[in-house]
RNA sequence: CGGGGUGUAGCAUAGUGGUAGUGUACGCGGUUUGGGACCGUGUGGUCCGGGUUCGAUUCCCGGCUCCCCGACCA
């Protein structure tokens, strides 16, 4: 896309009510609009990043046999009273409302309820089952204290998968399976180095529930990590689970942490508060087993701004990148560059890389400056010079290398693969 | 929800009981053009409601907003 075109525009200055480094940043490269407290609007740029996300998380559920189905967002009243959950005492992060008509709805803060209502309609017998239903939906929370920028909103997209199973060792064969697809999403978020699956409060010892840490400065939990065993403990139970794992405390380091995913085993309580059952081979009515497993993709999003971000910008890995290449042309006033520039962009883009062209009139500083803030993986520079040698100068935002290619090697490196792996 | 702070132009900031200044962004004219250049010129502002006062952006009360600490996070 021409930048030129694009109505977002970066700022010099961050804005003087955002204090975490991944919200400065999303706001000054214009990736996020603040709506109020907690809630962000997701500008063109940001957009782009979070179906990256979205499409990394996809294919791995689709993988494990996930079907994708979108929920609504209003909520019956009815269900949640089944499971106790209605009562703001109970849950304390309910947003409700009334219908015109009379009858209170509440706004999705989660999904187990309406998804058990829902599926008991087509799960009668054990031939139903197992089954697994996933979604990307924007969870509604009435937050006491929204923070962190867009690490914990009150309104965020999580991705909220549930498998039905007809047995428990059916459900924990596949709770497994979600689990080693959880760290290769995360691998390929470019955050597998420092996710740790972890022992935390909630059974940890009986694999009833595991969360996904991401070692990250932001973050609002505490975790000691042992990095060569790559064993990481939540603070709230580190007493019992250094004497359970053998280890001694000071072989562990204190790092802060941002849980980006959880799963949980729900065993059959869910499907007998809510009287789900399914015809056994026998015949006779069992409750169903359920386990459920979510994935922050916002939250996500904010972890990866905020590990990667040097001093002068984001720095996205490939894989979510909003675009591959930031084609930056200089001396556009020239026509004849201008032209050449506005030829490789046409090549690039037909060749199916996905490339953001500043092609506005600025200053080179300018254009750079902005080039380092957004973030994109890869910039070519065009230039008079870079023409007059038939070679383009190519710098890895990452890491600052500079190239210099001609149009061939050009395309030949940044050929879509197909699939994103993470290369690190 | 408890505690602390905050609110001035699109953004960032200064200042004052007597009708608000700067930077940036934006418009126009010109010089520039490989790391946010420069000159000239222009547009644009005191969170809301009460009170005190001749006069309030400033002081007082209330509300709202946003931020931070804590609590909470199924």
């Amino acid at each position: 896309m021409r930048q030129s075109q694009l109505f977002t525009k970066t700022r010099k200055e961050a804005p003087s009510d955002e204090v975490s480094k991944n919200a400065q940043l999303l706001i000054r490269a214009g990736y996020v609009h603040k709506e109020m407290a907690g809630v962000y609007d997701l500008l063109p740029l940001g957009l782009r990043v979070i179906e990256k996300i979205k499409g990394i998380v996809r294919e791995e559920m689709n993988r494990v046999g996930g079907q994708e189905l979108l929920m609504s967002s209003l909520q019956r009243k009815e269900l949640w009273e089944q499971t106790d959950r209605w009562s703001d005492e109970t849950v304390d992060v309910w947003f409700k409302s009334e219908l015109a008509v009379g009858g209170e709805v509440g706004f999705g803060w989660s999904h187990e309820e309406p998804i058990m209502d829902m599926m008991q309609q087509y799960v009668a017998s054990y031939k139903d089952l197992p089954a697994s239903v996933y979604q990307f939906q924007t969870k509604l929370r009435n937050e006491l204290r929204a923070k962190s920028g867009i690490m914990r909103g009150r309104e965020f997209i999580m991705k909220d998968m549930y498998s039905l199973h007809a047995t428990e060792e059916d459900l924990n064969e596949y709770y497994e399976k979600v689990k080693q697809a959880y760290l290769v999403i995360f691998k390929r978020l470019g955050l597998g180095a420092d996710t740790y699956v972890t022992f935390a409060s909630g059974g940890a010892f009986t694999k009833f529930s595991h969360e996904f840490q991401t070692v990250c400065d932001a973050g609002e939990d505490v975790l000691y990590v042992h990095r060569g065993k790559n064993i990481a403990v939540n603070e709230e139970v580190l007493d019992e689970a250094v004497k359970e794992l053998g280890l001694e405390k000071d072989q562990l380091e204190k790092v802060k942490s941002a849980e980006i995913g959880n799963i949980f085993n729900f065993g059959t309580d869910k499907a007998a508060q809510m009287g789900i059952t399914f015809a056994s081979k026998e015949g006779s009515k069992d409750p169903v087993f359920l386990a459920s497993y979510g994935i922050g993709i916002t939250r996500a999003l904010g972890v990866i701004v905020e590990k990667f971000a040097d001093e002068k910008g984001i720095v996205w890995p490939e894989s979510v990148a909003p675009f591959t290449v930031h084609l930056v042309g200089l001396n556009s006033d020239d026509d004849a560059v201008r032209d050449y520039t506005d030829g490789l962009y046409t090549t690039l883009t037909e060749e199916g890389v996905e490339v953001l062209y500043d092609d506005r009139d600025a200053r080179t500083g300018e254009k750079f400056a902005d080039s380092d803030l957004i973030g994109i993986p890869y910039r070519v520079v065009v230039s008079k010079k870079t023409q007059e040698e038939g070679r383009f100068e190519v710098v890895t935002r990452k890491t600052g290398e500079v190239r210099f290619l001609t149009e061939e090697e050009l395309l030949n490196d940044f050929m879509p693969t197909g699939t994103e792996e993470d290369n690190d």
